[in-house]
RNA sequence: GGCCCCAUCGUCUAGGCAGGUCUAGGACACCGGGUUUUCAACCCGGCAACAGGGGUUCAAAUCCCCUUGGGGCUACCA
């Protein structure tokens, strides 16, 4: 008795002409919610979208879903906005650009939802709802113990107009909840997945009106969609489960042939296990706190600018601070945190160029070895069907890797433009640097991962003589070693003796006492970099002395001598 | 609990749909060596995987089933 089963899904695969036909116009969207900054999982899909639709020389649109207005935050679509820039992922109609199909912030397209709930309502095929939160909850705890789904499920008699406006006025909560229609398997043809099936008895009837006469995700992201002839709903693999729902919901709205193509991309987890998320970032803060021992819990407030009852709250598991707070903390104790959102990466001194490239490989691939690939490679090369099935898992080392290849690929004033945003974002002293002097220093980096490593290579000369840090563990690994302040000692009488600080005379110099004293450059190069620089890590010795000149190098030494002479 | 997705080196992945050419390729990480004025970069070499079981077939990483494992969803969040 299998029959009536096949021949259902034969009626439904057969009411499909061409499965995948290509859509004259390929329309892709980035839809975020405004809850906070966009984090590596949401740019990623953003990506996506925008290589397909550059791929197809379609059109790529961006959409703020800010139908939750508790969760949303004032700020979040200046942050998204910010972040898609610096990424260099721009929309052709969105927010600041507008376009046919505007508004794309969805609170201002309220109008148009009420609309099409009405014609549902009006057609049957959706219903009022007045249930509280509290009694859906106790029949959800109930089905639960009796270890069984819960499935909202329409009443047999469905209430009228009048019953909802009763209900307002009594006080009632006052909602509209989609009614799926019954009885059928609902293919969800994936360009990835494949044939995905499921039984319409297994998906509930969805709100997609709320209380506050805000329209749910699923409902306005299937106007949308239509309203704005999205072909392709590139997203992640967490949405596939809304997908029959959705669909379902589109074939009575507009009719099955207007459907989108859908493509759900895995989920990129993270090494602590599970999806990438944003609570990784205080959660790591926690984890390093509970380490330590000694942690001064009042400056720490302080330096977090919360209460500290809030902190406390914090280290008992029962609220998070702000990000802003956690950011503090974790500078306070001197921690680096795992970067999850894009202005994290920005911070931690990555280029654009490296994140885009690492993104799109995380779940795709050229499909040859190529994976060092810039913008435009990236989109003569990319196609749907090579996007792959399984979870990928973010991998910073690699990152790093893909970072410090871009730092050489993408040229010399590309460099410098990303250096200069890098420093005065960082408030860096190495800003005082001219465009000049800039592309100059960034030269004497060459092989550096970040800008990040380039600005702490540089950063000594730019501060004055007596702000110099010594860094302990170089002064320990240098300075103390046996002979180490005599040769610098030697070396400051040399160096008094030199006029010119040229590359050639330095070198000249250095490796001549070396020589003479027949020990290797190092010897005299170590304790002289450390001297002046606080750190071993530098610039090639005879650039760190160059640039940094001779009052400033001799005062240094000085300093150095007298600090660590005679300890 | 229910539903859905996924499964190749530690990690990202090629190969899978069109089974033999796969003693499974590349990259990152790691280990060893080289270069060297520090860090980094760079060069050479090495380690390392088809989750398990059953089928189908002359032949399975590749097709099918089961088990196991991982992930997602199960909101008046998106």
């Amino acid at each position: 008795m299998t029959l009536p089963l096949d021949l259902l899904t034969f009626s439904l695969l057969s009411t499909v002409r061409n499965p995948f036909p290509m859509p004259d116009h390929v329309v892709t969207r980035f839809a975020p919610s405004p809850t906070g900054y966009l984090h590596v999982g949401g740019a990623r899909t953003a990506l996506f979208n925008w290589l397909w639709a550059r791929r197809s020389g379609g059109t790529f649109l961006l959409r703020i879903e800010d139908t939750d207005q508790k969760r949303n935050t004032p700020t979040a679509t200046q942050q998204v906005i910010d972040d898609l820039t610096w990424l260099g992922i721009t929309w052709d109609e969105g927010p600041q650009k507008g376009g046919p199909q505007g508004p794309y912030f969805q609170s201002e397209r309220l109008e148009l939802y009420d609309g099409h709930v009405q014609r549902l309502l009006d057609e049957g095929k959706a219903y009022y709802c007045f249930e509280t939160t509290q009694e859906l909850d106790a029949r959800r705890k109930e089905a639960e113990a009796k270890k069984q789904g819960f499935i909202y499920r329409r009443p047999p008699q469905l209430p009228s107009e009048q019953e909802a406006a009763d209900a307002r006025a009594a006080g009632r909560p006052v909602t509209v909840r989609f009614a799926i229609p019954q009885d059928q398997t609902i293919l969800v043809s994936d360009l990835v997945r494949g044939d995905v099936r499921f039984e319409a008895s297994e998906i509930a009837d969805f709100i997609i009106r709320k209380n506050d006469g805000f329209p749910t995700y699923n409902f306005a992201c299937v106007v949308d969609d239509f309203l704005m002839k999205v072909t392709h709903v590139i997203r992640g693999q967490e949405h596939l489960n809304n997908t029959p729902g959705q669909q379902v919901l589109w074939t009575a709205l507009f009719g099955g042939d207007s459907l989108p193509k859908y493509v759900h991309m895995s989920v990129t987890v993270s090494d602590a296990g599970g999806k990438l998320s944003k609570r990784e970032r205080p959660k790591a803060l926690l984890t390093a706190i509970k380490k330590m021992q000694d942690v001064d819990l009042v400056r720490l407030a302080q330096a977090g600018r919360i209460s500290a009852e809030a902190l406390r709250g914090f280290l008992d598991k029962k609220s998070t601070p702000d990000m802003p707070s956690v950011d503090a903390m974790a500078a306070f104790l001197g921690l680096h945190l795992p970067e999850i959102n894009v202005v994290d990466f920005v911070k931690s001194g990555y280029l654009p160029e490296a994140m885009i490239n690492f993104l799109a490989l995380l779940g795709w691939n050229p499909g040859d070895d190529r994976e060092i690939m810039g913008l435009e490679e990236l989109i003569q090369a990319f196609d749907l069907d090579r996007i792959s099935k399984s979870n990928s898992l973010f991998d910073r080392n690699k990152l790093v890797a893909f970072n410090t290849e871009h730092m050489r690929k993408v040229g010399k004033e590309t460099l410098r433009r990303h250096m200069r945003a890098y420093l005065e974002r960082a408030g860096s002293p190495v800003q005082k640097a001219d465009d000049a002097l800039l592309g100059r220093i960034i030269e004497m980096c060459d092989g550096a991962r970040t800008l990040a490593d380039i600005e702490a290579k540089l950063r000594f000369a730019f501060v004055e003589d007596d702000e110099v840090r010594y860094d302990p563990k170089s002064v320990k690994k240098v300075l103390r070693k046996v002979g180490a302040m005599e040769c610098l000692a030697l070396v400051r009488d040399k160096l008094a003796q030199l006029d010119h600080f040229t590359e050639e005379a330095l070198e000249g110099l250095l490796r001549g006492l070396a020589e003479q004293k027949e020990v290797g450059l190092g010897k005299v190069a170590q304790p002289l970099r450390v001297a002046i620089c606080g750190s071993n890590v530098s610039p090639s010795i005879f650039d760190s002395v160059k640039l940094l000149g001779k009052e400033s190098t001799l005062a240094r030494i000085d300093n150095t001598l007298k600090k660590f002479g005679d300890e």
